[in-house]
DNA sequence: AAGAACTCCTGGATGC
DNA sequence: TGCATCCAGGAGTTCT
């Protein structure tokens, strides 16, 4: 559920209250949490336990903090589907789901804590080193150099992706959520962005031009900004904000969960089908089924 | 070797 | 009321 926004919203708010902060304790209350370390729980207890925090960046969905300038590696974080990072008071109960609390050297009063909190633990944090990339010139976590630039990274070169995504020869909306080829869209903005588009999910990319394409990667980009503007998508309380608030998105929502409601554009009522084990919704009649389907 | 299938996980909603 | 089943889905791994 967290894609782009919602992860961006997470990382300023990061930026905003832990950066310059030496981390003191590290507890990991549940093994899977940190599953993707080296090590495992013990070991990431011991190597993040002495860093600091000198800066919190992002691609796509995946956030991680920079640990003394690089020389440490870098916190990795990927929220999964529920993975929430929390800023709270020390002295506060302890969440249902907590899976990582990491404790700061003594500052600021009142003493605040960051919180790992996972109710599917499909999320996970990890320590990685650094890695340069050739091509772009910036500097990521190893396990995040296969990830594809996102729309807002300046090495992003919509053209040039729209024609990757046209060789592909895929369906669309694989295509958009394919990480490797642009990331930071999930199943939310893949809808979001094909209702703008008036494209359906199964459109062959190698029946597109490369700068139809592109048109369909702008609305992605667009949706997504407006999006980051309202403090992203939230249904419930499991994506929330560092300090815990929800954002306002999805009263804007035109076909994402909005099955048997009327078109905002044509009247007619959206539909869910399955697709790629997940569910996608369309407007029947803006978003019409290809004539050579799926991909 | 690309792409499909499988896997991980919990709790709220739904069905009988 | 209570128990069983379904469903949400990102991304790494395995299989074809």
């Amino acid at each position: 559920m967290p894609e782009l926004p919602e992860v961006e919203v997470v990382r300023r708010g990061l930026d905003r209250w832990i950066t310059g902060r030496t981390v003191a304790t590290v507890d990991v209350l549940h093994p899977r949490a940190v599953r993707r370390h080296d090590g495992g729980a013990l070991a990431f207890e011991a190597d993040l336990t002495g860093c600091t925090i000198t800066a919190v960046e992002r691609r796509g969905k995946y956030l991680w903090l920079v640990l003394d300038g690089g020389e440490s590696g870098a916190l990795v974080a990927h929220l999964g589907m529920s993975g929430q990072l929390l800023v709270v008071e020390a002295q506060r109960n302890d969440d249902p789901h907590l899976r990582v609390r990491i404790g700061w050297a003594p500052g600021r009063t009142p003493q605040r804590e960051l919180r790992f909190v996972d109710q599917r633990t499909f999320g996970g944090l990890f320590l990685e080193p650094l890695v340069v990339e050739p091509a772009l010139g910036r500097t990521v976590p190893a396990s995040v150099a296969h990830i594809a630039p996102d729309p807002f990274e300046p090495g992003f070169d919509r053209l040039a992706v729209a024609k990757n995504i046209r060789r592909k020869r895929t369906g669309l909306k694989r295509a958009l959520l394919d990480q490797t080829v642009v990331s930071g869209i999930g199943n939310i903005y893949a809808d979001e962005a094909l209702w703008r588009a008036r494209q359906h999910f199964a459109r062959r990319t190698e029946s597109l031009t490369s700068p139809q394409i592109a048109e369909v990667l702008d609305h992605a980009t667009e949706v997504m900004s407006a999006a980051l503007t309202q403090g992203g998508t939230s249904f419930d309380a499991l994506y929330v904000d560092v300090n815990g608030s929800s954002g306002y998105f999805s009263r804007s929502l035109n076909a994402y969960g909005q099955e048997g409601e009327p078109c905002p554009r044509c009247g007619r009522f959206i539909v869910r089908e399955a697709f790629m084990n997940r569910s996608s919704f369309r407007c029947p009649s803006c978003q019409r089924r290809p004539r050579v389907p799926h991909g």
